[in-house]
DNA sequence: GAATCGTTTCAAAGCGCTTTGGGTCCAAGA
DNA sequence: TCTTGGACCCAAAGCGCTTTGAAACGATTC
């Protein structure tokens, strides 16, 4: 089916505003090498014939047409995101909202806007190629790595700036990225509910091929091994990012011969599932039950206050997204700076969710 | 400070690759206009040349470059959705992800991209008009609009195809949306508590100056006057979409002398404050203290399951964000049209947190 | 007075694509 | 045999901007 004829010929709103550079610059009786010139604060212009085209310019209420504008430089001032959708990794969705906006106001202060592409997991890798070679962006943030992921060689070798969000430990080659430090950040989770006297620490978390889950992973394995603790199988969960698989985690787990006394859980999402569990049987959180979240500090879920609910590791999301943003926007403008690398620590925050290991673990047979 | 010299002559990542289309038809040895007719599918094209072209393409790992279509189409294939942010309007940011998520799918499918805004509240006024007139979006998107929404006149006098997701009471000028019966959502809500023999039942609202929320509160009215009940100010709560909200405006309540028997929350994450301040005090939801909360059926905070947490009014963002998206994308190729606008009603959803009024309402003296 | 230099301006050549308004060629109809 | 008309293809003119390379001009300098 192809477009139709004549699309040129139908006023397309864009174009309803018909003051251009040509036209302004015959109004002013100088070339558009000049107006364009002065607008854009080169040397080469007086200040009074500056004056002159920035007056003109606002009165005939122009501004340069951006399409032409990015054919013309080559750059289209405009970073990718691009999010992968499918059921299984919903978990984009919830620490997305917070990055994005993190990043998207770094981006307006800069005059970068932002290209967002939802793409159904299968076709991301196509979407990145897309995005590159098409000339549609000037740089792309990786956000939610899996622990080899393709989009970073994938991007490497279109040679197009970006930064990661996380990192990928299977990739070798060396990239942008910024992280929090989810190893360390669960292994003192861990180790404060073990110093609680906790012996069975169970681990509710995400899924275990994204790169940050299995990191916390290990973050645990290390906190119990350092405590002399066995690593059992049977106390770690994983899975979507949600309430009510934190839920079902926490049920199951709970009904295990030895149910923990504690719960290491991978996000605010999931310990509120593993907070219903709990309380649904009757067992108050914090004193027959701890637990220990990451918590990404997103807006609209806040777990704060003098006393915030969740004891937990904290490490702001958005301010993550607001710091990708300026790596990137560095890269862009400095291609031959050296690769930024940062690792961030989280924040242990006490919360009422954890206290001392009980006696007797709650409905267990010691 | 102005722009580097010679910027063209810095080899850059998007040209890297410069198999153009001036260079695909030499290699070809047919005129661009073939190459190009033949790859958009017109009609003058004989089959086995747009086979050879397509051939050629794959091959050569040729394709168009994106901001020259751009311009020479007059058309971005893109659509625009401007955040605006603030520490007042963080509710946008709840509802926000998954109704980008709906839409940005549909986006895809079509070849469109969206361009997101984010910008501080003041600004976004002059973000509308700047991706209009530089033309970088096709269409827009209003998320979240005000009872009298000055965005939405300035979309009308830019003359650019819009769609908006919810309504401005305010605005008398037809223009394209698609909202949820907010009115009669909370109408049937708060029916259906006192119809469970509730008497004193709380509003927490988002702030009222959002549409939505004015709707909601006058069908939580409404419904109070039709069930011969007196409307009670001390009874309404609005504020952010946030959970230490909820918790903090439900403790309100729950102090004030003549205390509620059941919330109406307009939304998940209000209600789950709600139902800690409310467990906090050693009351059960559904048995001591009802509740109804609407639900926008966020994907990582589902109130869902055979017997959901909440009982709710319940309509997918998800969904509005896909059907505007479709809508906008119509309209933008049918400009002609008539105006769409959609009313989806809210479906209720009986879950744990409500049931019949206790006897002697909770804490209260009668 | 001629040569030099900095300032200010310009005409024109792109950027890579789409679309116009023709062409050419060959088979079918008059 | 001479139109028609369809099928196929092309050269060139934009789209609106930036950037080049040069020119015009007065002010210095030798």
């Amino acid at each position: 089916m192809p477009p139709p004829r004549h699309a040129a010929l139908i006023l397309h709103w864009g174009q309803g505003n018909d003051m251009n550079l040509k036209e302004l610059s015959r109004r002013l009786q100088l070339s558009q090498t000049t107006v364009s010139r002065a607008l854009n604060g080169y040397p080469e212009v007086s200040d009074s014939t500056r004056k002159r085209v920035a007056d003109a310019a606002a009165k005939f209420n122009y501004s340069p047409n951006a399409r032409a504008q990015t054919l013309a430089t080559g750059k289209s001032k405009s970073i990718g995101h691009i999010i992968a959708m499918s059921n299984q990794t919903e978990l984009t969705n919830m620490v997305f909202a917070d990055f994005v906006a993190g990043a998207g106001l770094i981006y307006g202060e800069h005059g970068y806007t932002m290209t967002l592409k939802i793409v159904p997991d299968r076709e991301e890798p196509a979407a990145y190629r897309a995005l590159s070679e098409r000339g549609t962006v000037d740089g792309v943030i990786v956000q939610a790595p899996a622990c080899n992921d393709p989009r970073i060689s994938c991007l490497l070798s279109l040679d197009i700036p970006f930064v990661v969000h996380g990192r990928a430990s299977d990739v070798s080659a060396p990239y942008a990225w910024l992280d929090v430090n989810n190893k360390r950040a669960i292994d003192t989770a861990t180790t404060h509910l073990t110093d609680l006297g906790h012996r069975r620490v169970a681990l509710v978390n995400g899924r275990e091929t994204l790169d940050f889950a299995a990191r916390r992973r290990s973050g645990y394995e290390a906190a119990l091994q350092r405590a002399g603790l066995p690593v059992d199988p049977r106390l770690m969960r994983s899975g979507d990012m949600s309430e009510p698989n934190g839920y079902d985690a926490a049920r199951a787990l709970l009904d295990e011969k030895q149910p923990p006394s504690a719960f290491v859980a991978s996000s605010v999402v999931l310990a509120l599932g593993v907070k219903r569990a709990v309380e649904e049987r009757g067992l108050r959180l914090g004193q027959d039950v701890s637990l220990v979240c990451f918590d990404d500090d997103i807006s609209y879920l806040p777990n704060a206050g003098e006393k915030p609910v969740f004891t937990a590791m904290r490490s702001s999301v958005r301010a993550a997204g607001a710091r990708c943003a300026t790596l990137l926007l560095s890269r862009i403008n400095a291609p031959d700076q050296p690769l930024p690398q940062e690792l961030w620590e989280a924040e242990l925050v006490q919360g009422l969710s954890s206290g001392p290991a009980p006696e007797i673990p709650a409905g267990a047979t010691p």
